[in-house]
DNA sequence: GGGATTCTATGACAATTGTCAGGTTTGGAA
DNA sequence: TTCCAAACCTGACAATTGTCATAGAATCCC
């Protein structure tokens, strides 16, 4: 059994909470739950989307694929998040691939429920300007990041990031498990680089591994070296 | 006498064209017209602001202080561009300073005006939205060129960015001219690093100069190099 | 016009980071 | 279980980039 929208929990943390009960109805009638396993693709770079995709659970990164060859991480989404707005919005090609690193569970909504809401519904349409405007902000963020720290600092952020966004597990691991790759992904160096860091840190007893699992054992250390101590 | 922004042909560029005529009179009896001089700044990082600045001529870099001390600029705003939308739209203090590189002459909008429109005017918020799209979309790029461009890659294209997006004077020089040290917080390296790949782009015939001004001289094996050969 | 200040330029060196070239381990499929 | 491919790890080295020091050039301001 399908479940509706106008119940659906996940709604509430992103911009359909400003949606009318009718405007709700229409997307949960035209809209189709996905799984999408994880490596699978929910779009590539290049695509034209026909809608977005309402993540109900797991975690998919949006990358872009640079000139050299080598993938950037350009955001994490979990649940609750909407991707592909820009693209819709803008009616161009997305710029971003979406490729879960975990198991997901998707609700894909076809674009004509999203630009009927846009063009009548000033509350949705604001509330998605807000959601917008905070990627902005975050992605302002990210840049400053890459191009002022050192990749040990940056490398240091990114688990402290993932903690506070995506939890530990029972055993005192990052609930997400990224590979090396992925890692060196998002903080936008060499794969061997990020390896190589990460073996450090253990040594100085920052973190603890077990096979591609990370732990963090010092927060506070971590954290004065994104401060650069 | 005070220019009405009924007539304003800036406005055609922005998303203030999506107004109704009566939303306009109402920016046009609140807005206040100012100039900013080189160097100074319309706002900087952590002021609430009370509106947005609409820019008339002249243009602004929009940079962000990092943990070192160094500014990262992360766009340079010209003739037409709405600043200060995100923090308005958001509610939040402002994560960005904007600083005129060259003398400005700007419209301020109270953010009632704004605020009003959006929630009233979903043509208008829709229109914002789209800018902003298009906005996040670039952050996107930036974040890619940076992370995975080489220093000398990023100052090839930016070079080339700022001939496409503010010209040539008459004598083929830049018509934006930056001073090394914003070149290199534009491309997020050290000032010493960015002079020295000027020099040396100078002595290969890539470009030439005269005092701060640059001038291109070979765009096409500039544009080779910002593909990486 | 002269002095102070800021900007540009260059050298020398050190630190960071990337690349290449191996190994070892791990995880999943047959 | 066993095997294979992929992921992980390490060393050696080169290239890139940052830092510090210093000096000349341009600019501003009294």
């Amino acid at each position: 059994m399908e479940s509706r929208c106008e119940n659906c929990i996940i709604r509430q943390f992103n911009s359909l909470r400003a949606m009318s009960k009718e405007e709700l109805k229409h997307v949960s009638d035209s809209k189709v739950t996905k799984t999408v396993k994880k490596g699978e693709a929910l779009f590539e770079e290049g695509d034209k989307l026909n809608g977005v995709y309402c993540v109900r659970n797991g975690i998919s990164k949006l990358s872009k694929l640079s000139a050299n060859g080598k993938d950037q991480i350009v955001k994490l989404a979990t649940k609750g998040e909407v991707l592909g707005q820009r693209s819709v919005i803008a009616e161009e090609s997305t710029n971003l691939s979406a490729i879960a690193v975990q198991d997901m569970e998707v609700c894909f909504i076809p674009k004509e429920s999203i630009t009927n809401t846009l063009q009548k519904n000033p509350n949705f349409t604001l509330e998605v300007l807000r959601h917008m405007a905070h990627d902005l902000k975050e992605a302002d963020d990210v840049i400053v990041n890459i191009s002022q720290k050192t990749v040990k600092q940056r490398i240091a952020e990114a688990f402290l990031y993932l903690k506070n966004n995506f939890g530990e597990d029972e055993q005192g691991f990052l609930a997400l498990t990224l590979s090396r790759e992925d890692i060196s992904n998002v903080v936008g160096t060499a794969t061997e680089s990020a390896i190589r860091i990460i073996s450090e840190f253990k040594k100085k007893g920052l973190i603890h591994t077990s096979g591609k699992k990370i732990g963090i054992k010092d927060e506070r250390k971590l954290m004065e070296m994104v401060d650069g101590f």
